[in-house]
DNA sequence: TTAATTATACTCAATTTGAGCATAATATAG
DNA sequence: CTATATTATGCTCAAATTGAGTATAATTAA
């Protein structure tokens, strides 16, 4: 092989570590070292020597550093090309590469409020859950039409993603639409790259520090994905709770409501729950209060709840 | 952070490259550079200063190396124990850390065909389109449950896998499968990286160097589940083909047989495909040759086929 | 000419899904 | 104490989808 080139590298764990407070989807973030406004998702060095497996490092470092318990964990994909920055002058030594590989995991709880950013402050156009975001029609469609002008493929991309002007939204394609703005030169990082001549004058969303915003949309995606067949949202939840909570949970990851009836008639039929004989206390009639049928650790491969998408959700 | 600690790493690009070759998918394999009778993985270095994303680097050793024309390319997962040994003897330099990034390729063809491997002689058991493999009944299952013993974690994890008693055999389980056979020392690359004391005398499929075993039964794991919800299949057929060659193809990757007319019933459906107005010559009725409808540099968001698997998979 | 082989059209019952109504049990306002 | 708002939960029903099959068409091979 060419042996002017390093092969060398540094690799960075890198957790979009996700909660649900009340209603809002949360991430833990730390505060910007850099100074500026943008906070970042918390991440420490893999040793390879004192580490057997990456994950294993991962929840080293995140008990170190965050005191959380974090229960279920999943890789999400390897970045080397992390920050993308080509200016480059970042790093400490210029040649230390480092390699991001971005993790996915879940929290029971999320105290100390200021530490977690709600998702949808980095992502307002993914929240459906009061219909259409007006960002969308306001911003950034008109502004990626354009950008996309007559060139077919770009067009084609933006419909898939995007699902204008006749195609569904789905949830799903967080990534796709924030690499499409990243492209198109409408969110911040694009600006910070030094892809973008111009600092964007609409605010699409908090920013983030180095490629922290893309690991964000992979873990958004991957979670949407994965709520539907696999019973992750037992994660998020505590050892007792009312049917509603799952379903509240659930919306708040997918961005969008569903169909109440619908929704329990799928958890009674994959037998996920089963009721723990005590109530709620709330307003109105008190709810059951369930627990989760089967062992967490063992959950992996389990049968999701097929959660009743309905067809309303194009408005 | 401790000083005591390197974090710097090498980072090999290893891919599982497939294709279908008449009914049989196949995998791109290279000779063994240790003498022993088991092939590998083609795999390069990642150079970081050279190639901006890993994925371009993927593709350029590829291309170097194999001159094949590889279409679709998916990261699979990063694996930091690679190899797993706990000898630690084989790497060049003792303290030079190897973290391999595995990828799934597809590519439609497939020359030389004594470099390629067909998927189910390294895992025969996965192999289920002629009815339950013998060697579950004979060879893993009793041996399993041996391994098991009373352990409840143990029985758990073995039935969610393999599906016994009463569970339904899942074909995207190729991983856990694996996993738990290296656990349980029934592979003979559990025995090469020293968890087993005494060579096995049954062999379960056909061993790989290091951890590529594993990394094929991410890539199976992968392809099947993608297969039931994304157009792929298109990526390893020609430009031309009949309908049943597009089902033998889905069939074969997945191990299992499909119902003939539900599967056309879902291509029309999907509007996957559409007819070239010639027709193929074979013994019987002749077939309409389709193409594939859409460009397949965009397939990757495309809804796929909703494979009718049917009920009676279970013998 | 017949049989074997492959392709394709069509049917039909069972199941699942989307969407809704009806009713029950509580808190709170008046 | 009653009415009303609020939340929970049981049930129905049409539409769509799926699983499994029958019937028929167009070829090649014997």
């Amino acid at each position: 092989m060419d042996k002017n080139h390093t092969a060398s590298v540094l690799i960075d764990l890198s957790a979009a570590i996700v909660s649900v407070r009340g209603d809002q989807p949360v991430c833990l973030t730390v505060p910007d070292v850099y100074g500026y406004q943008t906070p970042g998702l918390p991440f420490g060095p893999f040793y390879p020597d004192r580490h057997r497996t990456m994950e294993i490092g991962l929840r080293q470092w995140v008990i170190e550093q965050t005191a959380l318990d974090i229960g279920y964990v999943e890789q999400l994909y390897t970045f080397g090309d992390r920050g993308r920055r080509s200016e480059g002058a970042d790093n400490k030594k210029e040649n230390e590469h480092i390699v991001s590989v971005g993790y996915l995991a879940l929290s029971k709880q999320c105290p100390q409020p200021d530490q977690w950013s709600e998702w949808y402050k980095h992502f307002p156009w993914e929240d459906w859950r009061e219909g259409r975001p007006n960002i969308l029609n306001q911003q950034i469609i008109p502004y990626l039409e354009a950008w996309a002008g007559s060139d077919e493929l770009r067009r084609l991309r933006l419909h898939q993603a995007f699902g204008v002007p006749d195609k569904a939204w789905n949830d799903e394609f967080v990534l796709d639409r924030y690499e499409l703005m990243y492209e198109a030169g409408l969110v911040w990082e694009a600006y910070a790259d030094g892809r973008q001549k111009e600092k964007i004058s609409a605010q699409n969303g908090i920013a983030m520090q180095l490629d922290h915003r893309r690991i964000l949309a992979t873990a958004m995606s991957r979670l949407r994905a994965k709520l539907k067949y696999r019973p992750v949202v037992f994660e998020l939840m505590p050892s007792a709770f009312t049917l509603t909570h799952v379903q509240k949970t659930t919306e708040a990851i997918l961005g969008a409501v569903l169909h109440k009836q619908n929704f329990r008639r799928q958890l009674a039929k994959n037998e996920l729950v089963e009721p723990t004989g005590k109530m709620s206390k709330a307003r109105g009639r008190p709810a059951e209060l369930f627990k989760f049928k089967h062992d967490e650790s063992q959950s992996t491969n389990l049968e999701g709840l097929r959660i009743p998408l309905g067809k309303s959700r194009n408005f």
